[in-house]
RNA sequence: GCAUGAGUAGCUCAGCGGUAGAGCACGCGCCUCUUAAGCGCUUGGUCGAGAGUUCGAAUCUCUCCUCGUGCACCA
């Protein structure tokens, strides 16, 4: 088919043949009358001599802008002020006499008077539908009821919609529909909108704020030969020239070490990391993290830096930096709350587990507690697991944890006050993890030490256990510098910040399982 | 992976052993300063899939699929 050849190819049913939302493979009588309806009216256009699709179109204002400039206009009176506006048709009323039109900055009616109209154009109206595209041509006025108004004297279409949109009055509610047809969820949910806005900007002003204090954005590879630097199962996958298995990154980590050795001083990532684990309304298969390392600063440091940062994103997002999530009130602007691992459990349980000498002595304490344990295998791990069960959950307000117990912390600096602890971090909010920074272990042989047990794990069946990453190791003989680093979890401030309880809600396009398909296994 | 809830028209939902329903949307007609516009008429369904129980299944039972929530794993 020719490019632009109006009118001259012929409509076929089978030509577009996606099914309707609530796609099973099935196009019921229902969904193919309602697509005929509008094949009709396509045709119909272009019988007319009318391009459904034409190439551009010159607009001088968005939808807000006019409500803006007009918004003392008083009813009933009219500029002589022509404008050209277009976005999508979400709704009409007195046979297409009023038309609601949608741009990404809001609603702008259209008044179609007969009057003001060609016969043509007049006509054609009625080949419109919700969810068409149009552009319009008029002057401003506010109607008789006191809404602003385009008064049109001519209109284009410019995309024929040939699925119906949801019920504007009752919405676009099933949750699996919207997660699979996301774009219909935004066109129907203000909301799913404003949430994308919302993590584009977070993630405006978290760089600003790392440029600012002259950080320097890298990239480091997705793919990787050892999935390294956090304790999660990695996706496989495969390379057809080398021949070679390769994993996708569970964290920037390793590879933005190296760049510190590398005489980096201050580098960041803001990247996808993809963890093969359970899916819950906190995490999903790909996710979003910064990674930051900054050379010759400690984990004290760090919690300064990223208290403060934390906070500017906030208040530059938001216009504050108190805040409420799912009905709690969250302040970043009150100072974060720092208590030792030690003493959060002690404040909670009352247990001090700085007494608990063993492995043996902890796993009693903890299953006196009524902590679970299953796969915990020295004092520490069992440490953190009461931690976890009995703590985390109420830190609601932003928080960090210090000094973790060295058994679960291969890749930090030993405490440099308490024995069997590292210098590390990580930062609470609504009972959930939001960031993880510490002092960087940057001696090779304790390193090397610590990925060796770590290997020994593997080796032993932990399908989450490092990798001994030699060349890592290597790097780090050549000698790095005392550096502090942190991974904050993006998405999880993006929830924070919107107030959104599944962190599907801030992705556009959350992982679904596939329909129609029998899953292999 | 475990538990639990859900899946009925394009959308939102009712029906829960006895002929598959409503509102909105769609189509047709009336209506030209409306705001979920209004009025009238009409159309529209493998009741997620499959098997079973029953004279009869959307409804009861079993298996499977998908989604939500919680737990597990994890960030």
């Amino acid at each position: 088919m020719n490019k632009g050849t109006i009118g001259s190819d012929e409509i076929k049913m089978s030509a577009v043949s996606n099914p309707t939302p609530g796609d099973d493979g099935h196009e019921s009588a229902e969904a193919s009358k309602l697509k005929a309806d509008r094949l009709r009216k396509l045709a119909a256009f272009k019988e007319q001599g009318v391009n459904p699709y034409p190439y551009k179109y010159v607009r001088t204002h968005k939808a807000a802008q006019l409500q803006e400039q007009y918004k003392d206009l008083a009813a009933e009176v009219e500029t002589e002020d022509v404008v050209q506006v277009c976005g999508r048709i979400l709704n009409s009323r007195n046979s297409w006499m009023f038309i609601d039109l949608f741009d990404d900055s809001g609603k702008i009616q259209l008044f179609c008077h007969k009057q003001n109209l060609s016969e043509e154009k007049l006509a054609q109206l009625k080949l419109l539908d919700k969810g068409d595209y149009m552009g319009a041509t008029g002057t401003i006025r506010r109607t008789k009821q006191g809404e602003l108004s385009v008064k049109v004297t001519d209109w284009q279409i410019l995309s024929k919609s040939l699925l119906p949109l949801p019920d504007s009055w009752e919405g676009f509610k099933d949750v699996e529909a919207r997660y699979r047809h996301r774009y219909v969820d935004m066109i129907m949910n203000e909301s799913v909108r404003d949430n994308l806005r919302k993590r584009s900007l977070i993630i405006r002003h978290m760089r600003n704020f790392l440029d600012q204090h002259d950080y320097l954005e890298v990239e480091t590879p997705t793919l990787q030969v050892e999935a390294g630097g956090a304790d999660a199962r990695p996706f496989i996958t495969h390379h057809n020239t080398l021949g070679l298995d390769l994993y996708l990154r569970i964290a920037t980590e390793l590879h933005l070490k190296r760049l510190i050795i590398g005489g980096m001083e201050k580098v960041y990532e803001i990247g996808r990391i993809f963890r093969n684990e359970g899916m819950s309304t906190r995490h999903n298969p790909e996710f979003t993290m910064l990674e930051m390392y900054c050379a010759y600063g400690d984990y004290n440091d760090l919690m300064t830096f990223t208290e403060k940062m934390l906070r500017t994103v906030a208040e530059n997002t938001l216009g504050t930096a108190d805040f409420h999530y799912q009905g709690q009130d969250i302040s970043f602007a009150k100072p974060f709350r720092k208590l030792r691992m030690n003493d959060a459990i002690k404040e909670i349980t009352g247990l001090d587990v700085a007494t608990l000498k063993s492995f043996e002595e902890a796993k009693q304490a903890a299953l006196g507690l009524g902590v679970k344990l299953d796969k915990q295998d020295s004092r520490g791990s069992v440490v953190n697991a009461i931690f976890e069960d009995k703590v985390e959950h109420t830190l609601i307000q932003p928080t960090f944890i210090i000094d973790y117990p060295v058994e679960i912390s291969p890749l930090t600096k030993a405490h440099r006050e308490h024995e069997g602890e590292v210098e590390r971090f990580e930062m609470f909010v609504f009972g959930r993890e939001l960031a993880n920074g510490y002092s960087e272990l940057t001696d090779p042989h304790d390193q090397r030490t610590r990925l060796e047990e770590q290997g020994r794990k593997k080796a032993a069946g932990d399908v989450e256990a490092m990798p001994l990453d030699l060349d890592f190791i290597m790097a780090m003989e050549y000698g790095m510098p005392p550096t502090m680093g942190i991974g904050i979890g993006i998405d999880r401030l993006v929830m924070l910040l919107t107030d959104s309880a599944s962190i599907r809600d801030v992705i556009a396009f959350p992982t679904m399982k596939p329909l129609g398909k029998q899953n292999k296994e």
